[in-house]
RNA sequence: CGGGGCGUGGCGCAGCCUGGUAGCGCGCUUGUUUUGGGUACAAGAGGCCCCCGGUUCGAAUCCGGGCGCCCCGACCA
């Protein structure tokens, strides 16, 4: 993308509505912007990243069997009377009413639907297990939208629904889940740790949330460094990392034991503060029995399915991600969910070596590629790149590019090395 | 939902108390300058002062109503 044509708006000062570091940078290096309290549009650095997420969150659903589906964002009343729900959700469900008085509303989450359809389309055991998600936006007309994308009315989920044979079937597959949460989270660069969760409004027996550490976390996490250096990504049996997970110490202040606290060797305490940016839930057989969901078994009875249900904020990890990563100056951008993986900087927009050399970058890396080709001061294109917050800036000045060198900063330590164009190029694509 | 605050050019703000027809910084346009950390100078463009009503010769300013947004708390993925 070349800068001088892209819809980046980057502010250089800080609109009034933004408090916290997450929301103000978003707005800042033009990733956002409001359009109603809570709601935001994604202009296309913003929206790069949330697809770049919602990727990961996909490809580690579908390792695991899961089958993608798109059920709507409006949903008719009458399917949540089904379940008692439409009258119990309170306010915070947006209720809506089409040209013939029918009553609809803005899907705050997918139960309902989503067993339903399996109910309608399932009858036999034979066709279980069966663990279908999607990604897509939903409402809650919170009383008080803040922290930007962080507690919006309009959020980004991935919410996945699980219908199993038993109560054994249903916790392997709670467990699948739990392993899959965690590798995505480390696919995307983040330490996020699972903690023993209420069930509260969905219900259910066995919940986790996942928080993510992030210095202004809106709550206190107490957890053992293990999980500091735990590594999802090669673990093998979700039996034996759920184990794992669930034996080391972690919990939200307010789950806080502090009996068990004292057994932790003091060198491996650890605490902070957590965002959350997922949660799951197991709980049988509340909305298969509550909307008569039930299937022919091998010995020609009835059952009801075991479920259980699993999210994942997506909109809100975009503004999570940059409260546990960023400076003064701007935005860090874990590589794998970057909006662009390098900036290109022409110092010297206009000079033919400069232009020359910041070409053929540009051409070499494509689409990974942010080009500042603007009219723009130095130090302006230098404030802005670390604003937005690439992992890497190619840095092209006269002087270097006359020998066919290029400065190649890291954003995140903030390193920067002399190089050969082609060298630099191999280190950003590495 | 309780408490507080704000709404003036794209952004950040002053002006409002003590009514007299709108100003500053940044950004934007043009030119010169500068050329590795938001350069400097000059000349410009840009405003239904959130909306409606009232008071007044006259309202951004005073009064009433409405809408929007933010912050603290309770609540929440």
């Amino acid at each position: 993308m070349r800068l001088s044509k892209a819809l980046i708006p980057t502010l250089k000062e800080t609109p009034s509505e933004a408090q916290i570091a997450s929301h103000r940078l978003m707005l800042r290096a033009g990733l956002i912007r409001q359009m109603a309290s809570g709601i935001y549009a994604w202009l296309p650095a913003g929206l790069r990243v949330l697809t770049k997420i919602a990727d990961i969150v996909r490809e580690e659903q579908d390792r695991i069997g899961a089958q993608e589906v798109l059920m709507p964002t409006i949903q008719s009343a009458d399917l949540w009377r089904e379940s008692g729900r439409y009258e119990a959700y309170g306010k915070e469900m947006l209720r809506i009413t089409d040209r013939h008085d029918r009553e609809l509303l803005y899907g705050p989450t997918n139960e309902e639907m989503i067993t339903a359809i399996v109910r309608d389309n399932i009858k036999s055991y034979r066709d279980l297990p069966q663990m279908p998600y999607h990604i897509q936006w939903k409402f809650r007309d919170e009383v008080r939208p803040r922290f930007g994308v962080l507690r919006g009315r309009e959020f980004l989920m991935k919410d996945g629904y699980s219908f199993d044979l038993d109560f054994d079937g249903a916790f392997r597959t709670y467990k699948s889940i739990m392993l899959a949460y965690m590798r995505t989270f480390q696919r995307i660069g983040i330490t996020a740790i699972p903690m023993r969760a209420d069930t509260g409004a969905i219900g259910g027996d066995l919940s986790h949330e996942f928080h993510i550490l992030a210095p202004t976390g809106e709550s206190g996490v107490f957890f053992d460094a293990a999980f500091e250096t735990g590594d999802a990504l090669g673990a093998t049996d979700p039996d034996a990392f759920y184990e794992q997970m669930t034996t080391t110490y972690a919990a939200t202040d307010e789950k806080h034991d502090e009996s068990a606290w004292a057994q932790i060797p003091p060198e491996r305490k650890r605490e902070g503060r957590g965002i959350e940016v997922g949660q799951i839930f197991y709980f049988g057989t509340k909305y298969s029995k509550a909307m008569n969901f039930a299937v022919t078994g091998a010995d020609g009875q009835k059952f009801y399915p075991e479920m259980g249900s699993y999210g994942i904020g997506v909109s809100r990890l975009v503004g999570a991600i940059i409260e546990a990563r960023h400076d003064e100056a701007g935005i860090i951008w874990p590589q794998a969910i970057a909006p662009w993986r390098a900036a290109i900087l022409n110092l010297r927009q206009g000079d033919a070596t400069t232009d020359t050399l910041c070409e053929q970058l540009y051409q070499a890396l494509g689409a990974d590629a942010l080009y500042d080709d603007r009219e723009e001061r130095a130090g302006a294109k230098f404030a802005e790149a670390d604003l937005m917050g690439l992992p890497w800036q190619l840095i092209v000045g006269p002087k270097g590019a006359a020998k066919g060198m290029v400065e190649l900063k890291h954003r995140a330590t903030g390193e920067r090395f002399e190089l050969p164009a082609d060298e630099a190029l191999a280190k950003v694509r590495a």
